[in-house]
DNA sequence: CTGAAAGCGCTTACAG
DNA sequence: CTGAAAGCGCTTACAG
């Protein structure tokens, strides 16, 4: 720990780099050591097999002097840069922290950061900024919605690149959850175990994929049972409780009966609906039940509890962070199009009764493989 | 967008470049365009005045090849790198994603990106991975909890810093909320407009100074009212609403009587209070009143409506960049010590009555500059 | 206004 | 096992 000794070795007589703010090179390091800049070298990244003499003189000038390589230098001469770019839209879904924080961490371990970089939906110079954004990293972690399939090709021939809830391509890898078979599960939870034949559903912002996919999965389980789908234009929602309530108000105030449940595009949605129904003297579920989708950590402690399809978010951030390391180092990747399982999370907010036990947590079906069938 | 033009120009006779993946250079840019490399360089940072044919031709070939710098070796030669590296403590406070989203979307239009990197809160060599990310960035912004005083004096020798939540000193700039006085509102409006006379607070996560300032703030009005507080062991909780839960569910079992408000470090924590009192039959606020700190999005959308004290997160990290950017262009910053105001943001879980209007709103006091007083 | 050249701080064959 | 040297892709004085 001499780096933060607190001046007295530091002070000494190694400030020779005119450069930087004081930061000292490997120059000063092999100097200290009386060694060359090449052997330094090799200690630090453990090539080679330099004698114990060497290495200890070394590590010993390294400690003194607080000495960490530059990453930039680095990063030019090895033509690794330790950090992975990781491209999002902008707005953020609620579930984006969640998804990239435990990755993080997880990716420190193998000396790289992650760099989270959000493009907004309208940004006109979407394929700029990705691409500014490769120039800084060694691989890119690209979500749906950022980029056209075109232009994923283009960059995936200049830089590793794995895409999140997207498609995977030959270049490409792509890891996802199963947001079909989640919603499948819940409608048929809907449909058969309450018996609800009137439905909404409470879309995300603007034509994310995933509440596309979550809609036609719900569609065609409504439509398989005989029963009655709303959405469209007034049912459009931005993936946040604010604006579900804004959407809620306006549905009330339609004079349009409500349907039996609300089916929400994800949690912050439900949240926002339960508010203004609840406002507005409507209980829920009795009334009308409403369910969400993602799971975060807070469904469980609402009131009533909410039912839910619960996504991996921290899981598809470590396996596509996991994908992308294996293809920077030039591995062949396992498998190119990666899907995680999304369950149905059974609360109270359906209509199920309340279970016993404050953490009592219903978990019903995977939706992984959880295909046709009865 | 020739960037993105589907290949037929970058399949051509460009790709001399035996390294990297295929990523156009300077070189190819400058042969193309039949200039030297100076010169495009030139046109691309705008320096010099280059002859207009010039500045077209280098232009035209970078859009053939869809040239982006590499920012390494722009790092290395022009000792800028880009990035600007924010080091959080985990496990993160809730407010951290919301705290630098938008400072992060604010500073690439400068043209740098946040690379934020948690340090645990265990982790004995912190100082080592604070220092390495200081080697991939410009500047550090470092939250309160990650370093020693002395750490963050060596650090600062070495690069800009910026601390949050911290203490400035005479090489560093600190940006922070007014907790006390945000605090200071909340309790007196606790004591005298409801006129409660037992409080309960539920502390965050160890020792976070943040959560250490809020129950001073509050013992010092208490003691002044002649209010009885409880705090203590029983009553660490850590920032989030599992960890609360617990808390308040030992609470209840414990079988002594519980005060008639529980004043939470966090909006988490109050979440999670509101939910096992409910479950437990106990009504909020007429039986315990509870109020949080933060306002996050959802805190409106509880039910009751959570009263709790508005922090600017976002706010703090564009001010806390602005000044780091700032330090890094050699600018002087103008104030060293930068507090934000607090304002007390009072809803129906402390028992105030429902206002009308969903979105009714009502912020009471200022926390900046609000101090003695009657 | 433009080009040739040096240099940023590393890593890595290549000789000893 | 170790050192001298070249080179990574840029920027920037320095001459023309």
């Amino acid at each position: 720990m001499a780096v933060f000794a607190g001046g007295e070795q530091a002070d000494s007589d190694v400030r020779h780099t005119a450069s930087g703010a004081g930061m000292p090179t490997i120059y000063d390091v092999a100097r200290l050591a009386g060694v060359s800049i090449a052997s330094v070298s090799r200690v630090l990244n453990g090539r080679g097999n330099p004698r114990p003499e060497t290495r200890d003189r070394v590590w010993r000038a390294v400690g003194e002097l607080g000495f960490v390589p530059d990453s930039a230098a680095r990063a030019l001469s090895a033509g690794l840069k330790g950090i992975v770019g990781v491209a999002v839209r902008r707005p953020l879904g609620p579930h984006i922290a969640g998804t990239w924080e435990p990755p993080g961490v997880w990716a420190q371990r193998r000396g790289v950061d992650l760099l989270v970089r959000s493009v907004g939906i309208a940004d006109h110079d979407a394929p700029w900024r990705v691409m500014a954004l490769a120039r800084k990293s060694d691989g890119l972690i690209v979500h749906d919605q950022v980029l056209e399939p075109d232009q994923l090709a283009w960059l995936s021939r200049l830089v590793p690149v794995v895409t999140v809830a997207g498609t995977a391509t030959p270049a490409t890898v792509n890891v996802g959850s199963d947001n079909r078979a989640g919603m499948r599960a819940l409608a048929r939870h809907l449909l058969y175990d309450h018996g609800y034949r009137c439905l909404g559903y409470l879309a995300g912002y603007s034509d994310s994929p995933d509440s596309q996919a979550r809609l036609e999965a719900l569609a065609a389980q409504a439509r398989t049972a005989g029963a009655v789908l709303a959405s469209g234009p007034q049912w459009r929602g931005n993936y946040c409780a604010a604006g579900a309530a804004v959407v809620t108000e306006r549905l009330l105030a339609a004079a349009t009966p409500l349907p039996r449940v609300i089916v929400c595009a994800n949690d912050q949605t439900a949240l926002g609906v339960m508010y203004v129904l609840r406002r507005s003297g409507v209980t829920v579920p009795d009334d009308v039940a409403v369910t969400g989708f993602d799971d975060i950590p807070m469904a469980r402690h609402l009131e009533p509890r909410l039912t839910t399809v619960r996504q991996p978010a921290g899981e598809i951030g470590e396996i596509a962070f996991e994908a992308l390391h294996a293809m920077i180092g030039r591995e062949q990747p396992a498998e190119r199009d990666i899907v995680l399982p999304a369950r149905l999370v059974c609360r109270e907010s359906c209509g199920c009764p309340p279970r016993t036990g404050i953490a009592g947590d219903g978990i019903v079906a995977t939706g992984r493989r959880s295909s046709g069938g009865g």
